[in-house]
Order: structure tokens, then C-alpha cells, then sequence
DNA sequence: CTTAGGG
DNA sequence: CCCTAAG
């Protein structure tokens, strides 16, 4: 059984309303707030049946609300605004730039939502450049993930190997990984090296699922049987949609329609899985509504905006980093946050006064995203730790000084709306442009062109494919706190677990590209992963030489911290390290001479062939 | 800014 | 992960 969040009385018929397509006549008009259904999470039980949700399951879906704003741009380039942009030049409406507009920003924040929650239940993706290439120059206006490809050339990353690089062994190795006998823990914890954060879902079926689908970068996945192999899924003989393999679960209908339409034609699938998706995505942001008004205390005023969000803690206590920034000189002279200062000319965000009906005045700042004014208030962060001194006091007496606070309250929202709530500092400015298009929907389109043909079309797909099993990173996000540091120290990242599918993508990533071009496998792979700088890639892959050279620990007593590399991983980071004469200096001691040989190979052979393809 | 390497 | 040196 999976957790869908299901309208009564409603199906695929009404969801597809809410679709980018016949959206624009709705999505155009300021008040589809009140949408007049009420949505509910419900889950969908074997027997099809729908059923309360069960608090774990609203947790879950409040998670995706909570970073729901994460990466939604760039969903949008991946598939979102290719299709809207597919849409407008054959539609008459196109011209309206204003509805056009507003249009877009619903979309994305939709699919913005939808991403996560899509990234929850379908890994639509194949991280294969290759299949990237193909898609990208096949369906040049369609969406650019047709399913139906990535199960075919699913596994990119064995693909990859026995083709390009002539590796007789990945194939033979037996890194095969059995879902199927797995205990429910095995499997949580399966999960959990996989996406990098925990579950609370208890299907087995479920968690089989994702997590095959997790590593074999594909929907296509197997529903009678778990055994992943060289990143595949190893399928047992016909899958008869209804047998199963616990024989105690019968298939999830949801999970069935997926497979079907796997299967089916790849376009349209897309669409349908988009289109149903993004009615998710808008049940799920009036749930969040929901949500909100419920249990939080966020003044009043709040309730009927747009897009209500509760800052998320993390975004909490960055705004306070920066704040707290603000009141030290020392701090304030860095290089660093001169840069941070800089803000873009186009942002929205400004400061604004409003009356109460008790006569109170109160400060917000109004965040104009995509056009829909959001008023948060400027002062209601809970400030933990050091204690500070009171902005609105300040703003009170000293204007002149409201400036500075704006530009400060500024700089926490780029930082917020470009990517819910992980880095920030040094990534903001690089982020900014993300949050322009947000912000400026009436230059998402230009951006969107100069997006595509600059970074070439690899990104959108990339995008689209290479980041699905991340929300599960992002969702722990919040966890991931970067300390302001008191005395002078910097601030450290928590640690944050790499994920099987980002070992993947980065063990493709040199695989296409060749170990030492990090920026450039950061930018092709790990587009969507705002965390996992150039230099952790490095510092990653230096970690996996070490482990794939050092021989199987023979089963040293204590228990692997994490679920230790699958061994075809393991196997392919050695076969890129033998090529690139990459050996832990250890184990080395015999090899100086072939060193600069291959790299000059490298460099001018196409055995990586990671350019911008275009 | 990007890499490489040590810590 | 962090930090730093070096290109």
C-alpha cells in the first residue's frame, strides 16, 4: 500500500484538471486558493480501498511540505517548463505573458511539491548521460523522461561499463543485493543507505519497491521480485500483476497503474504520471494549508495568504545566523558576507507595513514570489541561543537602519526560496538565479532558453533524472544544520550520509567525465544536489578508492555503521581507478609508471565523454 | 575558482 | 567534513 493523498469521489479525470494544460484558465485566476474540493490523506490499501492516513503518513507528507520548495526550479527546467513551453507555442493563450506568467509560477510551485512527493514514489529517472542524450535529442519538445527508455537503459552505470569500458568483471560479480529476504528492518535500513533518510512505511512491498527503484534508477521495477544485480533488477520469469512475492500483500493499484503505463506508451505516460502528480502536489499544498492553521502559531494574518509555509527550524536559525551576523562588525567585514550582501537587483522582497484591526502596526516583508505576495512576518523567528537585539525596536527608532535589515531579511530569503533550507552563505549567490526565476516568472521563459542552450539540454534532463532519490536528502535536510560557530570557528555541516544513488551517480559521473573533473560531474550529476560541493565528490571518491582496494574486511565483528558499497560499485570504482592508474598509495607501491600515460589518455581519448552534449 | 591532499 | 596550498 502506498500513500497517495486521494480527492473523494474524485479521479484521474479531475486531477488531470489541475494539469499544466487546462490549469492556465484556473491556475490564472488569484483565488484558486479556495478550491472548493477537500482533499484528504488517504492511503490506498491493498484491496484499493481508501483509508485514513495513519499519522506516520502525514508526517511523511508534511516532510515534503516542509521542503517543498526545495529544488522546484529545477524540476521545472527538467520537465515542467519544457512542456509548458511545448504547450505555448502551440496554444493560442501563449501571448497572455501575465496569465502566462502566473501560470508558470503555479506550475512550478506544483511541481516544485509534486518533485518531492514524485521523488518519493517514482524514481523517474535514469542518471545515464547517455540516456539523457538520447531522450534530449529524441523528444526535443516532449517530456524529456519518457519512462519507457530508462527502464530499457535502466542501469546506466553496468550499461555504461560493459560497454564503454570493456569491464569483464562487473558483469560476473555478484553484487546482487535480495530484497526479498529482507526483514522489514533490513529493509528500513536498506532505505535508509539508499536515500539517506529514515522511513516510518512498514510495507515491505512498499519499501522493495522504492528501494529497487532507488538503485536501478528506474520505475520499471519488478513487482514479483527484489533482487537487484549490477544495479538492475534482476526479473524473475512473467510478472503477473497480481501474484506477489509475500503472497500476504496484494499489489498496490497505484504502484500497478505505474508499472502498466511503464510498459505502455512512454509519452503518454508522462503526462499522466506528471499530470496526476501534480494534482498530488496541489492536494498536498492545501493539506499543508491544513496543516499550518492547525498546529502552528503564526499570527493570523498568515492564513489566508497564497502559499502558507512555516519557516522551516532550519530556515529559522540561518535567518538568525545572518541576523546575528549583522550585529557583529567582525563578522560583518568578512569577504564572505560582503558577497552575501550583494543581492539581485530583482528581488522582490520588500519591507512592509501592515495595520492591524487592533491598531497594532506590524512589519512583514513582502515576499513576492511569482507574482502571489507573501507576508511574513519580520520578526517572529524564535530565536534560540544568544540573545539579540529587537529589529523591530530598531526599524522603530532608527530607519535609516531599515535598509540594512531588509537587505538582510532578503538575503535569508534567497537563500530560503532557492533551496529550502541547506546551505548557506557561501551557495546563495550561486543559487540566486534560481531564485530569480521564481520570483520573476516573466523571465522564467528567457531563462529557461539561455538555461537550455547554455548548459545544454544534459541539464534539463539531468535534472529531472538524476535527482530523484534526493529528496529523501533533502527532506532530512533539516537536520543537517550548519552551526553559526561562537567564537570565530567556521560552521560544520552535520554530516550527512551519502546515499547509494549519489555513490552511483558519482561513480558515473568519473566514469564519464574521469576522476578530477569534479566541478564538472557536480554540474552534470549533481545539479540538484545543492549540498555535495566538487570538493566532496573528491573527498567521496577518494573514500571509495579506499574501500574498493581494501580487501573485504573479513567480517570484522562490529556492524557496519552503514550499509556498506554494493559490490558492483565497489567493483566499478576500482575498474575507473585501474584506468586512470588512480590506486591508493598503499596498494600502489608498484605502479608509478603508468601514471601519466593514461591521464593524457584521458584527456584526449572519448572514453569520457562528458561534455556539454548538445 | 578548482584540485589535490593532509588532517 | 574541514582546511589549505597550489594552479
Amino acid at each position: 500500500m502506498e500513500t497517495v493523498v486521494g480527492v473523494e469521489g474524485n479521479d484521474e479525470g479531475q486531477v488531470e484538471e489541475t494539469g499544466v494544460e487546462k490549469g492556465s484558465s484556473a491556475l490564472s485566476s488569484p483565488k484558486q486558493i479556495a478550491d472548493p474540493v477537500v482533499y484528504k490523506l488517504v492511503r490506498v490499501e491493498g484491496d484499493g480501498r481508501l483509508v485514513p492516513a495513519t499519522d506516520d503518513e502525514v508526517m511523511e507528507v508534511e516532510d515534503f511540505l516542509e521542503d517543498d520548495k526545495s529544488e522546484m526550479h529545477e524540476v521545472a527546467d527538467g520537465g515542467q517548463t519544457v512542456r509548458n513551453i511545448c504547450n505555448g507555442g502551440s496554444s493560442p493563450g501563449k501571448n497572455q505573458l501575465e496569465s502566462s506568467g502566473l501560470l508558470k509560477s503555479e506550475t512550478e510551485a506544483d511541481t516544485g511539491k509534486v518533485n518531492a512527493q514524485l521523488e518519493e514514489s517514482f524514481p523517474l529517472s535514469a542518471p545515464s548521460f547517455n540516456d539523457n542524450h538520447i531522450n534530449q535529442s529524441g523528444s526535443t519538445g516532449e517530456c524529456p523522461k519518457p519512462p519507457d527508455n530508462m527502464a530499457e537503459s535502466g542501469s546506466s552505470a553496468s550499461a555504461l561499463c560493459t560497454g564503454s569500458s570493456s569491464n569483464p568483471d562487473f558483469s560476473k560479480l555478484k553484487g546482487e543485493i535480495c530484497l526479498d529476504k529482507l526483514s522489514i528492518r533490513e529493509l528500513h535500513e536498506v532505505f535508509k543507505a539508499t536515500f539517506g533518510r529514515e522511513t516510518t512505511v512498514k510495507d515491505k512491498l512498499w519499501l522493495k519497491r522504492r528501494i529497487a527503484m532507488g538503485l536501478t534508477n528506474s520505475c520499471d521495477v519488478s513487482t514479483t521480485t527484489f533482487t537487484i544485480k549490477d544495479n538492475k533488477l534482476l526479473k524473475n520469469a512473467e510478472e503477473e500483476c497480481n501474484q506477489n512475492v509475500d503472497g500476504s500483500v496484494t499489489q498496490d493499484p497505484a504502484v500497478v497503474a505505474t508499472d502498466v503505463s511503464c510498459k505502455d506508451s512512454p509519452t503518454s505516460h508522462g503526462s499522466q504520471v506528471e499530470d496526476h502528480q501534480i494534482g498530488a502536489g496541489k492536494k498536498l499544498r492545501n493539506r499543508s494549508i491544513e496543516l499550518d492553521s492547525g498546529s502552528d502559531h503564526l499570527p493570523t494574518e498568515q492564513r489566508g495568504a497564497k502559499r502558507i509555509r512555516r519557516p522551516t527550524k532550519r530556515y529559522i536559525e540561518e535567518l538568525s545566523e545572518v541576523e546575528s551576523r549583522d550585529y557583529s562588525p567582525r563578522l560583518m567585514s568578512s569577504p564572505k558576507n560582503a558577497g552575501l550582501g550583494q543581492m539581485s537587483p530583482r528581488s522582490c522582497v520588500r519591507p512592509v507595513r501592515n495595520v492591524l484591526s487592533d491598531g497594532r502596526t506590524v512589519v512583514t516583508r513582502l515576499d513576492s514570489l511569482g507574482g502571489s505576495g507573501v507576508h511574513v512576518p519580520y520578526v517572529s523567528r524564535v530565536r534560540r541561543s544568544r540573545p539579540r537585539k529587537n529589529v523591530m525596536a530598531l526599524m522603530k527608532f532608527n530607519p535609516s537602519s531599515m535598509g540594512m535589515a531588509a537587505k538582510l531579511v532578503k538575503k535569508a530569503l534567497v537563500v530560503h526560496s532557492s533551496q529550502t533550507d541547506d546551505d548557506i552563505g557561501d551557495k546563495v549567490l550561486k543559487k540566486r538565479s534560481s531564485a530569480d526565476q521564481i520570483q520573476q516568472p516573466f523571465f522564467a521563459e528567457v531563462e529557461k532558453d539561455r538555461q537550455s542552450s547554455v548548459m545544454g539540454r544534459i541539464e534539463v534532463g539531468e535534472n529531472l533524472g538524476l535527482r530523484q532519490a534526493d529528496s529523501s536528502g533533502d527532506n532530512s535536510d533539516d537536520n543537517v544544520v550548519t552551526v553559526p560557530t561562537a567564537k570565530g570557528g567556521r560552521r560544520r555541516k552535520h554530516h550527512r550520509a551519502w546515499t547509494l544513488v549519489e555513490v552511483m551517480k558519482l561513480v558515473e559521473g568519473v566514469s564519464k567525465c574521469g576522476p578530477g573533473r569534479w566541478s564538472e560531474i557536480k554540474r552534470l550529476a549533481f545539479a540538484s544536489y545543492s549540498y555535495r560541493t566538487s570538493v566532496d565528490l573528491k573527498d567521496k571518491w577518494r573514500n571509495l578508492l579506499k574501500a574498493s582496494f581494501a580487501q573485504t574486511p573479513p567480517d570484522d565483528g562490529r556492524k557496519p555503521t552503514s550499509m556498506p558499497i554494493p559490490e558492483p560499485i565497489l567493483v566499478r570504482v576500482r575498474e575507473l581507478a585501474e584506468m586512470n592508474a588512480q590506486v591508493p598509495p598503499n596498494l600502489s607501491s608498484s605502479k608509478p609508471t603508468v601514471g601519466s600515460r593514461n591521464l593524457h589518455e584521458t584527456r584526449s581519448g572519448e572514453k569520457w565523454d562528458c561534455g556539454e552534449v548538445k
